[in-house]
DNA sequence: ACGGGTTGCGTTGTATACAATGACGCATTA
DNA sequence: TAATGCGTCATTGTATACAACGCAACCCGT
């Protein structure tokens, strides 16, 4: 299902995104987390010289760091007149959920076919203790959950060992829209999430990878029903 | 099967990749362009300056052609110590043609259930267009196909009508490795190849998403055998 | 002869200054 | 009053100058 960020963290330092300590990359992250918390909205228009001055570096690296915003998708880039939040419509919504039923039922497949003992026994690991949090108190606790369903797809993205399709991943699960679907979850659509996690594993250790592709498939597409009220997010 | 570049330059015009005349644009193609024709081999050093001195502008712009072309996966950029153009392995190759198989087939079944009659007639033209050059002359012209071809698989995305699959697509299709299939292909290869595309034509006529798939991603497989002789390109 | 430290050079990273472009408001006119 | 042309302003696009970093060669000490 429409899981929180598919994206681990961690692993997300790799060359070309963000991890270091450059200035830019602060900026990146710095006007990243401003859209996905909107506080800047869909629409919202970005002046350069003021991120500068908010992020405390020059004009340079702030240009640099919307420039991969935009590449990104998370915004849009017009010549001589700026930088504009992007908004989401049902289209996008189909579309951006559309490719990850695709490519994340890929990932499950080629898992099966390359998963071994020990991968097994983490995602196992992880099923409990997301269960664990669901089942914990009375209100889900989603800042904790969150980052072990990261984990889980993250890791069956190491598994599948395919670096273009996980970046492609990342590339469509880390929009504001996926990024907070797992938020909209009632405790019904997590406990459907859960058993979804459950029967990956289980098939992966059956090595079907036509099992878990399918089950993947329904687990994104599970997620995507959460918007059929559009509220023009 | 893998056909030369999928991106349409026309289309390709949109807001955020290359087609405008400001001298960041001008870089990128440049640059673009040099590492396609091989003009800097894999593994070349590329140098800001350098790179601004060939192209007539300052290294500001050719700053932002590299971050482009980096997203692109044409380079990686190393912090302070520059750019150097990306090499392929047989990963690669496994996981591009991957990729185009999953993407383009979707794109395909997409399409089947989206056709219009005018969108048939001119896919049909197009492969007697096709046809008509590669039973020309004695060799084939490759420069004559190949933007048929990118047209023909252009036009498939426009009427599939899911932008951002076509975005991915282009981002696949357009890796050196991909642009260089097509002259590769045998007579006999070409001969399948236009058979393909017949095919997807018949399938999509019939609105059976299931068969132009299938078809579509027999034609990318297809081109992926090009490479079993390794040749480290 | 070999290892460690140091210095010098080249390259990228960042900041600032200048030019060009598009948008908005105002005055002018029919 | 409405439409249009012009001027000003804000903002981006580009160029240049300076700082920081990494690498390599070199020198010196052992």
């Amino acid at each position: 299902m429409a899981d929180s960020a598919g994206a681990l963290a961690p692993q997300w330092d790799n060359g070309s995104s963000g991890g270091s300590n450059r200035a830019a990359d602060r900026a990146y992250r710095f006007i990243r987390e401003g859209i996905l918390a909107s506080r800047w909205p869909p629409g919202a228009h970005l002046r350069e010289q003021e991120l500068a001055e908010l992020t405390g570096v020059s004009r340079t690296p702030v240009r640099e760091a919307l420039r991969r915003l935009s590449a990104d998708g998370l915004l849009q880039l017009v010549p001589n007149l700026g930088a504009k939040v992007n908004a989401w419509t049902i289209q996008d919504l189909d579309e951006i959920f559309g490719l990850r039923a695709t490519l994340e039922s890929q990932v499950a497949g080629l898992a099966a076919s390359r998963a071994e003992p020990q991968h097994l026994a983490e995602l196992g690991a992880l099923c409990d203790a997301m269960e664990a949090v669901v089942g914990d108190g009375d209100a889900v606790d989603f800042s904790r959950i969150t980052p072990l369903n990261d984990r889980f797809h993250g890791l069956l993205i190491d598994i599948a060992g395919d670096r273009r399709l996980g970046q492609m991943i990342r590339q469509v699960v880390e929009m504001p829209l996926v990024l907070r679907t797992f938020a909209r979850y009632s405790r019904r659509d997590l406990a459907r999430s859960m058993n979804h996690h459950r029967e990956i594993v289980e098939a992966l250790t059956a090595r079907d990878g036509e099992w878990a592709s399918s089950v993947m498939r329904a687990h994104v597409r599970a997620g995507r029903a959460v918007f059929t009220v559009p509220k023009t997010e």
